[in-house]
DNA sequence: TCGTGAATGTAAGCATCGATTACATAATTG
DNA sequence: CAATTATGTAATCGATGCTTACATTCACGA
């Protein structure tokens, strides 16, 4: 019983089965990703990261796209809980500071993790009927901007504005600026990198006191 | 002499040379990408098309890469080409009123030829160096919306606003946009395709009457 | 006019990648 | 312990970017 384990765990035994190999090749290709964009990512090099052959991969993903696919999901739960956490306990400060805490929190974590921002919000890298919770999760963000700025409208913050234009406007902003961080806009116009998300709370606020009474 | 003319222009001779392999390799990747985005231009699909062998294409461009530089630039000069046409004369206008146009000119570009703009906007498409031209362009646009804020600012048209962070503000907002189209955001969103560029100019107008006095 | 060098194409081949198939080995379970 | 299932390897396929060696045509000067 206790023979076999010690067996394996003896030096530099390289036990046939991986053990965890689905989790790796996701953590592989997070990897990938992030040091060459999702571009980056290939079947082949992540199996070479796990120390596993080519062919093994497919055991755990159908495709390149079923393993881009639970990379969204990865990535889309990472993203969720870094909103969430910024929005806790924040309900008492009125939905016009909560709409730019969420646009903060949003733009923190896309200007921080490009590649995986760029993943789960093209759905050029996986597929999208796949991925239901990535698509949940997006619903309830955009779901959450929603009330809040109807909160702000019906509590008389705001200037006499079509909320539904308000609301793609504003997320409109929002993903503008993330997309052009990660097309490399701001470091070509002269934007130092710690200069970006400051940059970009500045253009929020431009905008919310644009539309704030 | 007029004989070998004759003898090419006979029938299906297909002659050992092209004639314009350049240009007709420029036009494939062009409508490969407007077929399948990007990613779907390949050196040897080009070459099919224009019934010439794979390794054809490397006599004019060194690379896959160099072709799509070339293409961006081509797709650059035909947005230029748009917005410079949409702003001729109008200087009468009004610069708010100049804004919203070029704002206009811009996504009414971007949303009907999405692939060529995602190539000349990302810069992962083709070596931005050698690309001088879309460079130019780019900060030519950039240019005309610093003017025109500049303006509408001088002339007393703007509630007391940061310029720097509004004319950043406003670049996202119609990038956001196009990328949101790019993306594929709306049709998920349940937004008609005739509808978007509609949904976009009100998007555009909240931001204007949000600066504007 | 001709012939020679440059320009431009073809043919063949390399490495990489995604993907499939047949086979081998380990883990699990009755 | 045996048999079934899960998970790995090996070999292979077709497509792609790219290179090299060779073939053909064009253009220009003697």
């Amino acid at each position: 019983m206790a023979k076999s384990v010690k067996k394996r765990s003896r030096a530099a035994v390289i036990p046939y089965h991986h053990g965890d190999l689905r989790r790796a090749l996701i953590d592989a290709a997070l990897a990938l990703a992030a040091e060459g964009g999702p571009s980056a990512v290939s079947v082949r090099e992540a199996a070479r990261r796990a120390g596993v052959s080519p062919g093994a991969p497919f055991r755990h993903f159908d495709s390149r796209e079923a393993l881009m696919t639970a990379v969204a999901e990865e990535a889309q739960q990472r993203f969720r809980a870094e909103i969430d956490a910024a929005l806790a306990g924040t309900a008492a400060e009125g939905p016009l500071r909560q709409l730019k805490l969420l646009g903060m929190a949003y733009l923190r974590w896309a200007m921080r993790n490009p590649a995986h921002f760029e993943i789960i919000s093209t759905g050029r890298w996986f597929d999208h009927d796949a991925a239901v919770a990535v698509s949940r999760d997006n619903a309830d963000a955009i779901a959450l901007s929603e009330q809040l700025l109807a909160q702000a409208a019906a509590s008389g913050q705001l200037r006499p504005v079509d909320l539904k234009a308000t609301q793609i406007a504003g997320r409109a902003l929002v993903y503008g600026l993330a997309r052009m961080n990660i097309d490399r806009h701001f470091p070509r116009w002269g934007v130092q990198p710690e200069q970006v998300e400051r940059i970009a709370e500045q253009a929020l606020d431009v905008f919310i006191s644009g539309i704030a009474k």
